[in-house]
DNA sequence: GATGAATGAGGATTCATTCAT
DNA sequence: CATGAATGAATCCTCATTCAT
C-alpha cells in the first residue's frame, strides 16, 4: 500500500531557551540550506545537514522534529524576506513603483542563491508542505499591490496568481541556466509582468 | 547491491526490436507515469512501477538500466509530444498563429494530467539529468517561432526561454490549484506571452 | 505529543510463491523465537531475528511488514498448537477428561519453551496486538469444555476466562523458576481449575 | 553516550536526607507510575518521566542512576503495600481470614490501577530486575498465611507459589479485560484460592 | 527472456545518559 | 544542586539492484 505519513507538525520542536540553542537553531537552518544548494535533493537528508551544521544528529531532533521540519523552516525564512520586501513596497508611491520594486527584489534573491531559491519553489509544491507554506499571504499581498498598479483589473487576485507564478518561473528557469546579469532579467521579467497585467485588462 | 551508481547511460537497454517488447516498454512508461502521478516521487520507485506495468522487477531491468532511465524515458514521450504540437504550429501560416497554438497545446496537455506534467518538469531540472533532456531543441523550435511571431525581436533565443519559462510557470501553477477552465487560462497565458513579446522588443 | 502507530497490519506482506521462499518465511519465524527466547524483547529486534535466521535484514521484511508482525506469527503459531489440542481435548468422552487433557497439554507445552511462552503471553496483552490474538476462540473453546465438565455452572463463559488465567498464570510462574517436574506441576494445576470449578457453582 | 549500560545498582543514588528531595523522589516515582499506566513500556522513556513529574532530566538522574532504577523503585512502592496488606493479614484470628484478607486486597489494588499493576507484573518478570524483587520475600509471607490456613498442607511454600500466580494471573486478566465488579472478580479468586488448597492437600 | 527472492547500504528517528553552565 | 542542551549508539525500515532458477 501507500505510505500513512499520519500528519505531522513540521514546527519546531521547543523554543530554544538558552542562548547557546539559538545559535544551534541558526546554524542548522543554514546548513539545511547549504546541504540543498549543493546537494540538491538527493543528497539533503538529516545526516548531512548535522554534519554540515556541526551538531550531532540528536541535537537537530531536539528542535526538528523531522526532515521536512528543516524544509519548512527553510521555507519560512525565504518567506519572511519576501514579506519584508513586499511591506516596504506597499510603502511605495505608485503601484507601478511598488510592483517593480518586488520584482526587482524577487530578482536579487533569487539570482544570490538560485539553486537554493530553485529547490525551494519546488519543496513549497510538495502536498505534505503545502499546509505550512504561506502561499494565500503572499498571494492577498501581491493582490494588493496589483490592485494598486492596475486599477482597473477585473481579477486582481487572479492576476497575482499569474504574476507570482510567471515571476518564479522566469526567474528559476533563469537561475537554472545560470544567468547572472540582474538588469537584463528584470528587464524581461518586468516586460513580462506589466505586458501580462496590459493585456489581461489593467490597461 | 547498493545504491548510488555514479554514472550510467539512461538509454534503454535494448531497441525494443519486436512488438512485443515495444509494448511492454511502452506499458512500463505507462506506469510509470501513473505512479508518479499517483504517488509523487516519494512513492515514485521500480518495485511500483514494475507491479503496476504487471511485469516483473527483473523485466523492468531487462528494459531500463535503472531508475533514472525510467525518468528519462518519461520526459522524452511528453517532449515528443511537444515536438509534434511544435511541429505542427510550425506550419501555421502566421507567427501569431503558431504561437497561439503552441499555447493552447501546452495549456490542454498540462491540464490533462497536471500532476505528472509537473512532475515531470521538475525531474527535468535535476542535474543528473539535465543532460538528457531535448531542452536546447526545445527553446531552438519555440525561437523559430518568436522569430516568425515577432520579427523584429532583438533576442528570439532568450525570448523563447523566457516564454517557455513563463508558459511552464503559469500552467504549472494552474495545475497545483486545480483549476479546470481551459479557456480562461488559455487566455491569460496569451496575455503573459504576447504582453512579454510586446514590451520586450517585438512591438 | 504521543506516538500514532496510524494502524498498521501485521498479516505476512506476500504469500511465498516459490518453496525457497517458504524456508526462508519458517526460518525467519523460528529464529524470531529463539531471539525472543535468549534474549528477552530487549535483544528482539529485526536485525538480530534476520541475523539468527541466516538471511539478510531486506528478506525479513520482504515477508514481514514489521517488527510486531514478527510477534504476531509468532503467537499464531503458538495459538494453533493450542487449537489442535484443544480440538483432540472436545473428541474426549467426559469434560472432566478433556480438560485433564487440555491441562496437560498446556503444562507440556509450556514447560517446553518456558521463556518463550511466557513472553508470548506477555506480548498478547499489548494493546497494539490485541486485535490480532485469537483470544477469544480460546475462550470460547474452553467455554465449551467447561460446559461439559461442569454442566450446572452458571457461567461457563466467565468460568474459561477465569481458568485460562489460572493455567496461564501458574504455569508462566512455574516456568521462570525453573521448574521441571512436569506431573507434579500438572497436578497442581488440576487442584487448582477443579478446585475453582467445584467451588464457583459447578458442583 | 551509549543505552546498554552493563549492570548497575538500580538503589536510589542517595538516600534522600532532606524532606524536599524526599518529595521529589516520591513526585519522580509517581510520575514514573502514570507514564507507565497512560503510555505503557513504549512511551516509558526517562524524559517523560521527568517532564511528568516537573522536574529536570538531570534532577531525575539526580536521584536515580539509570533508567530501571524507576522501575525497581515502583516495584518496591508496589511490594511494600502488599507487604503492609500482609501484616495485617498476619494479625487476623485464623489463616482463612487472613488469606481472606489478603485476596480482598490484592483484587481491590489491582483493579484500582489495572495497567499499572500489570505491568509492574510484566517488569518484575525481567531478568535484569529479579534479583531486586522482594519475591522471595512475598512468598514466605504468604507461605506463612498458608501454614495457617491449611496447617496440614505438605509444601505450604509451594502452595504459596502458586496462589500467587493464581492471584495474579486472574486479577491480571481481570483487569486486562477492563472488569469492573470488586465483588464478584473477589468470589471467583476465592474459588480458586480455596479450591487449590483442598484438592492440594490442604483439605 | 522472464521471474521474484535476496541483498544491504542508506537514511530517519529515538532515547538513555552526560556535562557545561 | 538544578537545568536542559548535546550526544550518538541503536533500531526500524526502504528500495535500487542483482542473480539463481
Amino acid at each position: 500500500m501507500s505510505q500513512r505519513p499520519s500528519r505531522k507538525t513540521f514546527r519546531p520542536r521547543k523554543a530554544p531557551a538558552q542562548s547557546r540553542s539559538e545559535a544551534t537553531v541558526a546554524s542548522i537552518v543554514e546548513a539545511a540550506a547549504q546541504v540543498l544548494e549543493s546537494e540538491g535533493f538527493e543528497g539533503f537528508n538529516t545526516n548531512a545537514v548535522a554534519r554540515r551544521a556541526g551538531v550531532s544528529i540528536g541535537s537537530l531532533y531536539q528542535y526538528f522534529p523531522g526532515k521536512d521540519a528543516l524544509t519548512v523552516a527553510l521555507i519560512h525564512r525565504e518567506s519572511a524576506r519576501f514579506h519584508e520586501d513586499a511591506s516596504v513596497a506597499l510603502t511605495k508611491r505608485s503601484g507601478k513603483a511598488a510592483l517593480e520594486y518586488l520584482i526587482g527584489a524577487a530578482v536579487r534573491q533569487q539570482l544570490q542563491r538560485p539553486m537554493l531559491a530553485r529547490l525551494l519553489d519546488i519543496a513549497e509544491g510538495r502536498p505534505a508542505l503545502r499546509d505550512e507554506t504561506a502561499k494565500g499571504e503572499m498571494s492577498e499581498l501581491v493582490g494588493t499591490i496589483v490592485g494598486r498598479a492596475a486599477p482597473r483589473h477585473p481579477r486582481p487576485d487572479v492576476a497575482a496568481h499569474d504574476l507570482l507564478a510567471i515571476v518564479k518561473g522566469m526567474v528559476d528557469a533563469a537561475g537554472e541556466r545560470g544567468e547572472r546579469d540582474l538588469d537584463d532579467l528584470e528587464r524581461r521579467v518586468r516586460a513580462a509582468v506589466f505586458g501580462y497585467l496590459a493585456r489581461s485588462g489593467g490597461a
